[in-house]
DNA sequence: GTCTTGGTATGACGATCGTCATCTAAAGAA
DNA sequence: TTCTTTAGATGACGATCGTCATACCAAGAC
């Protein structure tokens, strides 16, 4: 049946959101590309009509992550000052609903590891791709007015957060998890932030979660 | 054959180092129970009269894993002042031959994102192991005297630690990654072992790579 | 020397994986 | 209307997975 010139690009587009999601719950390896379909509502015969190969399908599907990750930091972007803009990114993405929802969360902290190991061209792709998300955030973020010292806070910035992020999902108890989460916030507002840093409440949460 | 009454636990103890090696190098789901026997001299069939499941491999080898990084830590521990232990833990974590050898390296990074993804005992079993290993962490650094502000502190360093090592793996071009470990080290020592840093090429590197 | 025992090897099972050849069916061109 | 085209469906393939029943075989008990 031929369908409208735009159609296959999007149930491309279907595809690819479906499995940057699915990467992210529950792993590269342990999702198969029959899921992947299911989930875009198609099935699994089709794949090969829009990649030549699993791995190329885990190449796009992280650059599209990354992407999509974009509309967040512009957001961040439009606060006035280097600690409101660090303020947002902290605060979303150290809350307990990004640690909660790994699908559509950070790619680094939930595939990060799978990545590194791949060879080829899907190893290629994400670290460029992680490479060029990174100078966005610094884009965004602008602590400081040395692009280098700026891209170098701006690594020791997320470095913490991948970190927390990642022990805060493996602490099984979730009060013991928020307490984690809550003393990470309240330290890298300290350094990032400035001394005089209002109380956690009077902040509105937005949804930064995927702002890496 | 009846063995010597120490063979069977020796084996199993092979199983469960080949395993806990494998995993970080390849990943969980990526290895499976055959390629584990093999690694450890043994063929596939004879491994269900060591485990009754892989769950219950991978349960194991994750506290295996952790419980071997004890002796790395009273390495650490062994040093004179806070900052010297800091210094101790921070160079040999972010070294370019811990980067480079997943196998023997810290679990956390390795198959963390892996873990936070299981249910059941393996997922309470590889929690429990963390924060036990958070404690034994905090007990050999010694950052501040005050119990909760050294775990505190303690959970802060790891955090950066831990996801710098994760960055230093993603990206792709080793000098990239060498400049990145480089100038991560330099910021957490000024962090954590004050001011007054010598030059980097002054202290010996020791194999703590499995300090986490 | 024979018997018993238990750690390991052999080989096979169903399930699931990635991949692909083939078919179906509907939208656009004639 | 009829023909052409092509996104997607169907079903099957070899490989690999976790699992297990069974066979083997030498060290210790007698």
């Amino acid at each position: 049946m031929r369908y409208p010139p735009a159609h296959k690009e999007a149930t491309r587009r279907r595809i690819l959101d479906a499995a940057s999601q699915a990467f992210r719950e529950q792993g590269v390896a342990e999702t198969g590309v029959d899921e992947v379909m299911r989930r875009a509502g198609l099935t699994h015969g089709g794949f090969y009509s829009h990649f030549s190969d699993k791995s190329e399908l885990v190449a796009e599907a992280c650059a599209s992550a990354f992407d999509a990750a974009v509309s967040n930091l512009e957001r961040i972007a439009a606060a006035p000052t280097p600690a409101a803009r660090a303020r947002l990114l902290i605060d979303s993405y150290l809350g307990t609903r990004h640690r909660d929802n790994r699908g559509s969360g950070c790619l680094v902290v939930a595939v990060g590891a799978d990545m590194a190991r791949l060879r080829g061209a899907a190893r290629t792709g994400y670290a460029r791709g992680f490479a060029r998300h990174l100078t966005r955030l610094g884009d965004a973020l602008r602590l400081d007015p040395d692009p280098q010292r700026n891209r170098d806070r701006v690594t020791q910035l997320m470095s913490s957060l991948v970190g927390a992020l990642l022990f805060a999902r493996a602490i099984d108890d979730p009060r013991q998890s928020d307490a984690m989460l809550h003393s990470m916030r309240q330290h890298l507002r300290e350094q990032y932030c400035g001394r005089a840093v209002p109380s956690e409440k009077s902040v509105p949460l937005h949804d930064f979660m995927r702002a890496f």
